[in-house]
DNA sequence: TAGATTGTTAATCGATTAACAATC
DNA sequence: TAGATTGTTAATCGATTAACAATC
């Protein structure tokens, strides 16, 4: 599976079709077609299809696709079938309601496919504390937590003005995936992928609308 | 100017632009060229010229932009030289987060264009408390505060299973332009611009890459 | 079988990039 | 003027949508 060729936008509807497998499951019968799941997810049916089938044949002619397996099958495309441990880089006001968000009880089935494993802090106030049961780390001892934790993805709830440094130091530690909260634009060697979350950007986005 | 014909990807780089532009305007002279402004931005030097040029011509040929002016057109194309009115909708641990963002501290000379005029909360704990100076309103009388207090962009920080109703009732009050932090898919009739920011669809988009 | 819906190919659409004449 | 960079047109690229044969 090259994943190179899966553009992110296709992955993005992915998790979007599986939340809403996840969310409406009781309500639906043993098959929904890609009419259905377009509907829910406000997107073309023949999109629904493409994306489907750039991962295998899942559907069923002329009745559509067994939710059941469809399901699992984007549970283990998109990994949500086994837990990933998540930390968070940055306690402060963001930082620990992103934390309280990530171990926040779950409705009904939903999988619940990530762990809070660690937290990190460089205010010798905050290292030592707890959150949500999750002991805060000072900054330093990020590389060593990384092996002893298992991290696989970093959220980055950092001042701006640390976060590119935090990034590379995170990158040396050996993580490859981050989440930045951070409003700046970081820059990242290949193999590392960064999404960023910018409230900034989006509001002066809608103010443009004004 | 028909806004309809700019793409929304253009919208979020200028933005992105100016951003650039205030970040390290004391390190720029005068002028600043679609080459430079590109590297800063990490896009391709035609594309800046090209986004830049759908709003009018800002550059001088052989030279390329005046900082000050660019600034200032930016700003106004981005409705960033006047104040925005924000409310927040759900002040719980999300909520609180996001109205102390808003109203923290900006860094040296950039323009602080979102103001946060109003917070709602259905939980009677919680109404008539302050955050950041600002009082919780029960969220009965959004409707009212909207005119009162003049209310251009409602943020959603509410629970999933109601932020449907939320923003029915919000668009019905008159809001048009909308943030929302609940992770569903929400629908909005034509001329009612909502932008969503999902963080478990983030980090489930990143387990992909796992 | 008849009806329905998939998987996939071809057509369309829109955005990005390249190229270059205009011009400061 | 010579050199540089814009504004814009044309070429490329990639994603979305339409259409339909395959098939359950």
């Amino acid at each position: 599976m090259p994943k190179n060729r899966i553009p992110d936008v296709v992955v993005r509807r992915l998790a979007q079709y599986l939340r809403l497998l996840e969310d409406q499951g009781f309500l639906m019968g043993h098959y929904i077609s890609s009419q259905e799941l377009a509907e829910l997810a406000g997107v073309t049916p023949a999109q629904v299809r493409k994306d489907l089938a750039m991962f295998g044949e899942f559907g069923k002619q002329g009745v559509g696709y067994p939710v059941r397996d469809l399901k699992s099958e984007l549970r283990a495309i998109l990994k949500a079938d086994r837990p990933t441990n998540v930390a968070i880089l940055g306690i402060g006001e963001l930082g620990t309601a992103l934390a309280r968000y990530l171990t926040r009880e779950q409705p009904e089935k939903a999988s619940r496919p990530f762990s809070l494993v660690a937290l990190f802090d460089v205010d010798p106030a905050k290292v030592g504390q707890h959150v949500q049961g999750v002991r805060i780390d000072h900054l330093d001892d990020f590389s060593r937590r990384v092996s002893e934790k298992g991290i696989q993805i970093a959220v980055l709830a950092v001042p701006a003005s640390v976060a590119q440094s935090v990034l590379d130091g995170a990158v040396k530690s050996g993580v490859r995936l981050f989440l930045n909260f951070a409003p700046v634009k970081l820059k990242a060697p290949d193999g590392v992928k960064v999404n960023s979350s910018d409230l900034s950007l989006e509001l002066q986005q809608l103010a443009f609308y004004l």
